[in-house]
DNA sequence: AAGGGGTACAACCGCCATGCT
DNA sequence: CAGCATGGCGGTTGTACCCCT
């Protein structure tokens, strides 16, 4: 714990400090303020005078991560007290989860994440630190940001609000769809580095753009769709249509960690249900996938799908989204599967 | 080259829930 | 039961950097 923390230490010390700060970069304001600091305080003794917000800076990350590689952590106030940190056990607390933690993961999002974050979001709305717990080393705040800065911003730029049913079916049946694309050629090229993980906002403007410009007959197809998980059409399009036989075992190989049934038993059964058939998809299993991913809907759901299909096509074809040919698109919607569970 | 708007993200704020005294 | 401390959460702000004109 301590070796990995020191490490830690050694990044900050390179050079990553304070809000809004780019690695490499810190603050005028941060320097002065350093240099302002005072000696420390007793622990729980003297006035809460003086407390400094803002920036943290190396010396405070460093103190902090020192501190609790010693003592652990918890007991904020105390802990900032103790540790000499004129700061809120707030700020302290603050920092150590959202940027000193050995564990926090950073870097862009890869496809897979972003499409859990859309998902989860749809699901549970703005929960970040619920979202955030399914993600892996990934903070509420990060992704608070990520919605905020990329998701919410092609919402505007769309002209229709962020919770809107149009925004949310464009985002389902046309973003998400393009994000489930991308993480199956990540997993299908696991060693290469991928440069576009990210999704731009062009993908999501212009394949919205063209959904917008449906009739809204269409658009209201999915209406009563709102428990179906995306991911079950999402997952199945991609997967299915994309991987060969030797493809699956590499992409088994590179598939999540994350054991959904393991994780299963919360409330949210169906979540977990389609995160497991997501897993199963990618790692190859698409039979079984499949399988899972419609258990759960209901039978009087099943012609919607089929409807659903061509209305996905026409969407994706007007966006100039590529969609897989005839062959592909059987396998895409898996309707053996859908009508064996029936 | 300059500057102004946009973007990304760390940090703060206010509120609420919980646990302890 | 009331009051207080603490932790957690979602919303908002501040600011350095990026990019376009």
């Amino acid at each position: 714990m301590e070796m990995v923390l020191q490490q830690r230490a050694a990044v900050i010390g390179g050079g990553n400090a304070g809000a809004g700060c780019r690695p490499g970069h810190m603050t005028a304001p941060v320097v002065a303020a350093a240099a302002k600091q005072e000696p420390t305080e007793e622990a729980g003794g003297g006035a809460e005078t003086e407390l400094r917000r803002g920036p943290w800076t190396v010396d405070e990350d460093l103190t902090l991560i020192n501190y609790i590689a010693e003592h652990g952590e918890g007991r904020w106030n105390a802990l900032a007290r103790a540790a000499g940190l004129k700061r809120t056990g707030k700020s302290c607390r603050l920092r150590w989860l959202n940027y000193l933690r050995p564990d926090v993961k950073r870097g862009d999002f890869t496809a897979d994440e972003q499409l859990l974050i859309l998902d989860l979001h749809s699901r549970w709305g703005n929960r970040w630190s619920k979202i955030a717990a399914q993600l892996p080393g990934r903070t509420d705040n990060e992704i608070k940001n990520y919605w905020r800065t990329r998701v919410q911003k092609h919402a505007k730029q769309l002209n229709c609000d962020v919770n809107s049913k149009r925004f949310k079916d464009a985002m389902r049946f046309l973003w998400m769809p393009r994000l489930a694309e991308r993480a199956a050629a990540q997993h299908n090229h696991s060693s290469a580095a991928i440069s576009g993980d990210m999704i731009s906002g062009d993908d999501l403007v212009s394949s919205a753009a063209a959904a917008l410009a449906m009739p809204e007959m269409m658009m209201t197809m999915t209406e009563n769709s709102d428990d179906r998980s995306p991911c079950s059409v999402v997952t199945t399009t991609s997967s299915s249509s994309s991987h060969t036989s030797s493809e699956s075992t590499a992409a088994a190989a590179a598939a999540p960690v994350t054991d959904w049934d393991e994780m299963q038993g919360g409330a949210d059964h169906e979540y977990w249900s389609t995160a497991s058939a997501l897993q199963q998809l990618t790692a190859g299993d698409h039979h079984h996938g499949n399988q899972q991913l419609f258990q759960f809907q209901e039978v009087e759901d099943m012609p919607m799908l089929q409807d659903l299909s061509g209305w996905v096509q026409g969407f994706s074809e007007a966006a100039g989204v590529s969609m897989p040919d005839q062959t592909q698109q059987q396998q895409l919607w898996s309707l053996d599967d859908i009508w064996r569970m029936q």
